[in-house]
This record gives C-alpha cells, structure tokens and sequence, in this order.
DNA sequence: GATGAATGAGCGTTCATTCAT
DNA sequence: CATGAATGAACGCTCATTCAT
C-alpha cells in the first residue's frame, strides 16, 4: 500500500444515494464472504454476492486492500461498541470477562479478523484512529481491572490483543466441531492475566501502537499482504 | 492430497549421494524460505534459492504440498526433541517453562511454522506419528506439572499449543521490533496454565487428536491450504 | 469433462455486442489455427491470432477442451447442412458422390477435423445433437442408395464416416503436393459401397451410435485427448 | 529430423554383447508401449519397461524420434514379410485379401501403427529401403490382381495405403468393442478396389514415393510429430 | 455511474534431453 | 557403458485490475 491516505475523499463529498448504497452492499458482501472464506476470495465473488458487477466495486474500492481496509474499519466500529459495552458494566472482573467473550465471539464469527487484525490494522487514518480508541477503551478496563486486583499489575492492554488475537485461529476453525469451545480459551486468556504475587515479573512490553505498526510492517515487508495482483518476482 | 502415504519409500533406498544432498539443499531452501515469507512463495523461488533447477524441486516433492510436508516433518522433528529435553529436565516448573519458550523460539525463527502446524499437521503417516509422540510428550509435561503444582488440574495438552500457536503471529512478527520480546508472552502462557483454586473450571476441551485434525479440516474445506494449482479439466 | 452439460446457457442471454464478435473471432482463429496445425497448438496461439489476450479466450471457454467441442460444433453445423445439400440432389448416386465429396473436402480444408471427430463426437449435448441429426440424413442418402441400387444393401451410413474419415488423413495432407486428389480416393470411397452381388456379404456392423462413443471412449482410456493440463494435486 | 541420415553408424561397428541386448530391449519395449498407448508415451516409460535406466535409451536413440523409427523399421520389416507371404499364395484374390488382412491386424495390434505410418514412413535410409521393397511387392500384387480381374485396371499400390490406413484408426479403437470388426472394413477395402467397368476412371494418382514423402513433409511442417522438447514458439 | 468484458503477469507442473557419477 | 539426477522451456489456467459500452 503505497498510496498516500492523506487526500483520500477530501470533504467527503455526499455521494449519490444509490452509490452510497451500493458501498454499503459491496462492504457488507465483503463482509459475509471474508468471515466464511478469509480475505483470499475472489474480488469478483465479493461483487457478485453484493449483486453488482465487478467494475462497481473497483470503483467504490480501487483495490482489493481498499475494500478489505473497509471492512477492518467496520469491524474495528464494532469492536469500540462492544469494549464500550464492557466498560459500562458494575464489576469489572465480569467486565473484562465480557470484553473477552465479545472478542472471542467476533473471531469466531469472522475467520478473517484474524488476518485483517494483524495485517490490517492500520492501512487509513480512520483505521488508526479506531484502533487508537479502542486502545484506550482497553486501557480503562485493565486499569479497574488492576485496581480490582484480578489484574497483574505488569499487564498492558497490548496483551489482550495479543492473546486474543493468538486463540482466534483455534476459536474459530473449531466452532463447527465443538461449538462454544472458543470459552475454555476465552478462559485462560483471563487467566493469564491473573495477578502472580509469588511469580516473575513480566519481561518489559512494547507500547501498543509500536508494537501494531511494528507488526504491520513485518508482514507487509514479508509481501505477505493481498496477493498484490502484478507479483514483483524479482 | 488424495495420494495413498501407504507405501512411501519401501525401504528408504539410498539415493545417490549427490541427490541426498540436493533433496537436503531443497528442505533447506524451503525452511528458509518458508521462514522468511510463509508457504505462499514460489516453488521456483525456492529452486532458484537451492541453486537448482525448478523441475528438480519437483522431482523430490512432486507437488508443492510435499514439499511443505516434508519441511513440517523436519521442523515437528525439531520439536520432538525439544520436548525431550525440556522433559529430561528435573525441576517440572523449570522443564515446562523451557518448552513453553522453545516452542517460542521455534515460532520466532519459522514465520510459516504457524501455517504448516494449523494446516498440514497431517500430511503423511511420518507427520501424524509425529505429532502423536509430540503430544505423548507434552502429556508427560503436563502430568508432571499438576503432580508439582504448577499446572491446574484440568489443563490439558492441547491447551499448550492452542496457546503457544496463538501467540506465535505476534511472537515472530515482532521479532525484529524487539528482540526476545516473544518471552512475555511466553510467561504468559505458563501463567494461564497456573492453578486457579478460587476460579470457575475451565469448559470441557477436545481431545487433542480430534481437534487437530478438525482444524486442519476446516482450513482445507475452506481451500485456505497451497493455491491449488490449476484446476483440472476434463 | 466432469461438468454437467445440462444447463448451458439457459436462455442464452444475449452477450454484449462486443463479446460476442470475440466469441466469435476466437472460434474462427481456433478453426484457423486448429485447421492448419491440429488441435496442438497453444491456447495463448489462438488467442494472439484473434487479437486478444489469452485469458479472454478463457473467459469464453474456460477449458481449452470447451473450445475445441465449440470448433466441433461449428464444423458439425456445417456437415449438416451439405448432407441436407446432398439429400435435396434428384439422382440417388450424385446425391451420394456430392456427400462424399463434400466431406472430403472438409477433411482438406481442416486437419483438426479428423482428430476432432475421432475424439470429440461428443463433449455437450448440443454435439451428441448435431451428430444424430448428421447420422439421419446420412441414413436417409444411404437408404435411397440402395433403393436406387448404387449402394450395397448391407452398407451403413457408419461405414461412410470410417471410410470418408479415414482417408481424411492422406486427403488433407496431400492437398499441397496435388490439388484435388482427394478426388480419387473420394471415388473409391463411393466404390467401396457399390453392390457386390457376386461377393460374400459383409461382417455385421456395429451400430454407428455405440461405434462412435467407442472410438471415443478409446481415445479417452488412452488420455489421448486434450494434452490434459497440469494434474490435480490436492 | 534435421540431421543427416548420411554418416549414421558408419560400418556399423559391431556393438558390444550386452548393449546390442539392452537395444533389443528397448525396441521392445517401446514397441509394446507404443501399442497400447500410441507414441505420446514418456520415454522414461520406455527406459522402465524395459528395466532400464532413462538415460540408456538416449545413449542408444539421440532423439524420442529416433526411437519412434527404429520400433517403425521393426514393424515395416514384418510387414514386408507378410506382403511376401501373401505374394507367395496361389490365388491372386486370395492373396489381396490376405494382404488386406494382414495389414489390419497390424493395426489393430499397434494403436501407434497409424501415426507412425503417417509421419514417420521415412526418417532413416532404411526405413526408406523398407518402404521401397514394401512397396514392390505391393506393386506385384496389386498387378497380380489386375491380371486375374479382381482389381480395377487404375488401382496402384498406394491406394491400399491410403486406404489400410485409413481405416486403421477405426479399426484398432473398435477392437475391444468388437472383436474381429475390422473385418468389415478390410472388405470394404477390397471391394473398393473391384473393377468397375461401368464406372468412370479414377482421378490420375501420385506416384507412391512422392505421396509418402508429401505426407510426411506436411505432417513436419505443421511441427506434428514428436512435441520436439524445446517448442518453439516463435 | 454501473457494468460485462478484456487483460497480462504469474503459478504449479511436465517431459525430452543433458549432465555427472 | 549405464545410470539416476538435473534441467528449462512450455503449457493450461487464475485473478486483481483496467477498458469500453
């Protein structure tokens, strides 16, 4: 993605009714067949579920990545509401057990958060900024979750991603075999990051945006993004 | 892979010795490879990295699968013997923590271990049995472990490679980021396995065998493996 | 051919202006190149030679066999219609000599056609059609033949296409070298079947139906059709 | 075959024991091969069947072509030997007939009896030879026939070329169908062959040496014989 | 603006032929 | 001399992206 996110869409100019609704229908198709199938469907798939023409959704999305960063964004939309959600609740240790279960159960639903999240996670400024609100939505739950002593005092919001992120895979291949089986590790999670009085303490951490951007960037190096249609064999 | 594992290498004939080389030169290749880049390089690439042709690489692995195969043999090998070790250990807390970061290292090092083990964990009746005395190992850890205290009671081996695979993305993605950075996550995965006597049990898990092989069902029901190669035709 | 020939084109919805002149331009470069150099020659060849990009000509057929069958079709129309010619002729005998000129000189202008109708008698329903069709009005001139005694009475429209079929060979090669002598061995085509009141009567014949999906199934045991694409590996 | 035959093997130096054994072997082989399954088949088929190892056969044969004249030199030895042994029998029509016959069943042994024939009549001085003498002793028969009245005054010896060969095709792929319907058409051969003392005279023919030089400089030109490794393309 | 069609670089795999043991 | 191994130019087919109606 070497493009320049600055002047994309400069005052957002309204867009014509019907355009808006065929951007929504491309997001929510892209939406559907990525959590069924990952991001590695056909564009042309994605169109035709919408029940557009291919060309429709180049136009909204002048690239396949386009498209998946739009999908990340809704997604990440989602993913705010629901740590907002777990934020308002009493007690915080049940709270940080909702945020997980939330967590989980996206992954579950969608197979390709998981890529998206750890190769997506930034790609437009309004990805950024939601990542960057949902970063400080986590931060408020691990801090009463401290104050409430179920939370070891060295842990970092970036550890609940991690983790999360790390138990996606199983949670989601497996809902078919065992449904419901993503909480045994949605529990562990928790209680990984139970306080460990008798315990090491935990090697340093990286801070949360160093460490998303870092990522991002080892898999982007690694041409590990799309496909990137014309492939540079070098 | 509708191939029959049945009959492969009767005898293991020796080979010539300049092919025994090359086919190690081509396993090498591809472990590097496949380290830096994932599986989705070029089987010409990985030619081209050996010093060999690209028909050579296909007169040793007839498909890019066995290829892969074959790299994931080597590496499960790798990781049988760090569990041997790690189990030779006398200290159960010392011997388990060891593993936990051998495992680590091991993501650390191979950026495709993570694919291979959640989509070619079987493959061949070499991989199976692997994985098998993999997981006969890993039992004697954890048995060890609860015996000692330091693994709750319902902790199951699978656990441990859920947990470890899922931290693997971070864990190698920000390698170059922060050297050993991969060892906080390492800790905490010993920590979610830590007894929990107040907290609520953990949901029943699935036998490791069954899951296993679930999960590489459902990234081969979803095409995810290698690209497929072209279809056939008539 | 593992697809199901059922449903083609329902209705045949009417295909925009433009890609229907390339469907055509590529059938007609497929006739031409397939004419000159059989069956053989490379998918991208045909492409170039209509001007378009290869993947166009996939987007039309998506298998190279699809497009030969589409090729036979064309040539199949158009034996049709000379044997409709011919059976509209007033004398029995110059009926029978025109047919059989006819497809000589088919034969001569096309070197595929022998290969295709070897092996290509079927592939889609509308071929197996245009085949029936051919072989009724095959049946109609023979059967006038014999009424008009310039044909043996235990001759078969089938015998007609294994002898016209196998001089095809020898015809169309040797166009270049003399013009038209294919003239002579159409002749002894036509005086093969003469009456032979005084001979013995011939071995009992297959019926043409069966013989023809013999000869084809033959062909496809031996895997001597289309050059049959990279095999399937997964 | 753009090589000389000129200086092959000059004196033809004698060869040692054990590698005039593994020629024989491989003629055979190939000849087996190359019966059942047409010409198309991998030489390294030919080396295994014949228990050697692929680089022996091109020690003994430079060229996949090479190898196609030599198991085609075999097969126009024998056939010279049955059109003598058809020469030698008392009656004329009898021995036409049993020539006819002789020749089919050739066919319907060697599915690639046909190819060969058509592309490879020449390729060798040998093969040339062969095809000369072959080609007397048609002559003898054919003119034999005349004189006793079974065949029409303008046949000549390429004729039944054309003709065997033509129904060649159908008569090896109806083989397994129906056994013995070969029969059929080797009548039909003859009977085209009777006079016809109303009929008009044949279209003048071409001299049988110039015909089979033709045929195999078209089927060259159009590069349709061996697929010629490194195909150019121009 | 929306669309169906066109595009071309790419990929896994094959096989006649050459190399090196 | 015999051989197993190596080679590279092809080939059928795919898919993100661009073009033209």
């Amino acid at each position: 993605m070497n493009v320049d996110w600055v002047a994309e869409m400069p005052v957002t100019e309204p867009l014509r009714a019907d355009a808006r609704r065929n951007r929504e229908r491309i997001i929510t198709a892209a939406s559907e067949l990525f959590a069924e199938n990952g991001v590695d469907c056909l564009v042309a798939d994605v169109a035709r579920h919408a029940g557009l023409g291919n060309a429709t959704v180049f136009r909204h999305f002048p690239t396949k990545l386009d498209l998946i960063v739009a999908v990340m964004e809704r997604r990440l939309t989602d993913l705010v509401a629901e740590a907002r959600a777990a934020s308002a609740m009493q007690d915080p240790a049940a709270g940080l057990q909702a945020l997980v279960e939330a967590l989980c159960r996206m992954h579950v639903r969608d197979h390709a958060l998981k890529q998206m999240a750890s190769q997506y996670f930034q790609g437009s400024p309004q990805l950024i900024e939601l990542r960057d609100t949902a970063m400080v939505v986590l931060e408020g739950l691990i801090a009463r979750g401290k104050a409430a002593g179920v939370v070891r005092e060295d842990a970092e919001p970036i550890d609940l991603i991690v983790l999360i992120g790390g138990i996606a895979d199983a949670a989601s291949d497996l809902e078919t075999l065992r449904p419901g089986l993503w909480r045994r590790y949605a529990q562990l999670v928790v209680a990984a990051l139970r306080p460990d009085p008798a315990g090491p303490p935990l090697d340093p951490p990286v801070p949360a945006r160093e460490l998303l951007e870092a990522m991002w960037a080892a898999k982007a190096a690694a041409g590990d993004c799309v496909p990137a249609s014309p492939q540079i064999t070098e």
